[in-house]
DNA sequence: TGAGGGTATACACCGGGTATATATCCGCAG
DNA sequence: CTGCGGATATATACCCGGTGTATACCCTCA
C-alpha cells in the first residue's frame, strides 16, 4: 500500500539500509504479504534520485557491505503531507464489479448468476476474515474488520444491483 | 478498472478499431474518466501480441486508414472465465488508511486528528455521491451506491480505529 | 574445508498509465 | 481555390511500480 511512501515513513523514524527496512516492512504492514527484495532496492534508488533520500556512508555489516539511506528535508515533508491529507475517498465512479456486470449484459451472459456466484465468494470469504478476527492479533483484528465491512459494502451493492439488473439491462443494450 | 479485459469483453461483441473502441469504452465504463488513447493502443499491441486478438483489416475511413481488430478464440474463452470467475474477495489485508495510522503512531503524530480529519473528508464525498445519485442516471446511481456503501465502511472502520487507538499504540512502540 | 544459510544489493524485465507526435480527410473562411 | 482548424485514427516513447533472478559476502558446522 504505497509501498515508496512507507518506506520513507520507516525511514523518518531513524535511518537504515535496504534489508532492515524490508523486514520492518514486513513486521509492521506485510501482514502475509512481504515486500519482494527487489521493489526495496528499485524503490530506494528512485527515492535517492528524487532526493528525498541520500545514502549516508557505506559500511561493512554483518556480511555483505551496507547502505545506509537518510531522509532528506524534501522526503521528510513529503511524509508530512502524506501524513496530513486524506486520502481520496472514491473519487473514480468505477469499479471491477461493475463492469463484469454490463459485459455480462452486453454479450448477453447470465449476469445473476454471476453476482450470485460473487456473493458466494464474499460470503466465504466473510467468514475466514471473521476468523482470523477471532484468533489473531490486534493488528490483524483491525486488518480484518476493514475487509469485512468492505465485503458488506460489495453485498449490499450486489444485492441492490440484482435486483435493478433489468433496468440496467435495458439501458445498456439500447 | 481491468482495460484490457473490458476491451476484450467489447471486442467480444463485435470487431471493431481502436478509436471506436476508445469511444464506446468511454460511454459504457468511462464515467468521467475518458480512456487515453495511447492506452487503447498500447493495450492493442499487447492483446495482439499475446493472440489475444489479431488484426482482421486494414481499411480507409472517414479519414486515415482503420485497422480492424477482431478476438480470436484464446480471447474469447479469457473473456469468459474473467465474467464467470468471481473477482477476488479483500485478500490482502492491506490498506493505505492502516498505514497511515500505524506511521501516524511510529512518528509521534496525532493519529486521532488524521482520523477526523479522513471521516470529514469521506463525509463530505459521500454528499456529493448522494446528490450524483439523485440527480443522475440509472448507471450513476448505481455507481454512486457503490462508492457510498464503500465510504460508509471506511467510516465504521474508521470509528471503530478510533476506539482502539490506545491499544495498537502500544503494539506499534513495542 | 566446503556446503549451506543468513545478510545485503543489483539488474533485467513487464504491464499499465500518460503524454505527445503524426497522418489523413473534410468543411469552410477568406 | 487555398489553406487552416477540427475530427478521425494510430504510433511512439517514457515512467512507475511490481516481480524474479543473479550476485556477493560472511559465518557456522558437519
Amino acid at each position: 500500500m504505497s509501498v515508496p511512501l512507507t518506506l520513507l515513513g520507516l525511514l523518518e523514524r531513524e535511518p537504515s539500509h535496504g534489508y532492515d527496512l524490508k523486514r520492518d516492512y514486513d513486521t509492521y504492514f506485510g501482514r502475509g504479504r512481504p515486500l519482494p527484495f527487489g521493489q526495496v532496492y528499485a524503490t530506494l534508488g528512485r527515492l535517492a534520485r528524487d532526493g528525498k533520500v541520500v545514502i549516508d556512508e557505506v559500511a561493512p555489516g554483518d556480511g555483505p557491505e551496507r547502505k545506509r539511506y537518510v531522509i532528506t528535508e524534501g522526503g521528510a515533508t513529503e511524509v508530512d503531507t502524506w501524513l496530513t491529507e486524506p486520502v481520496p475517498a472514491e473519487p473514480h465512479l468505477q469499479t471491477v464489479l461493475f463492469s463484469k456486470v454490463v459485459l455480462a449484459l452486453m454479450l448477453d451472459r447470465p449476469a445473476a448468476e454471476y453476482l450470485d456466484a460473487q456473493r458466494a465468494a464474499h460470503l466465504q470469504r466473510m467468514r475466514e476474515l471473521t476468523e482470523i478476527r477471532r484468533s489473531g492479533d490486534l493488528v490483524d483484528a483491525i486488518l480484518a474488520d476493514h475487509g469485512l465491512f468492505h465485503l458488506e459494502a460489495d453485498l449490499r451493492w450486489i444485492d441492490m444491483t440484482s435486483a435493478r439488473l433489468g433496468a440496467l439491462a435495458a439501458e445498456v443494450r439500447s
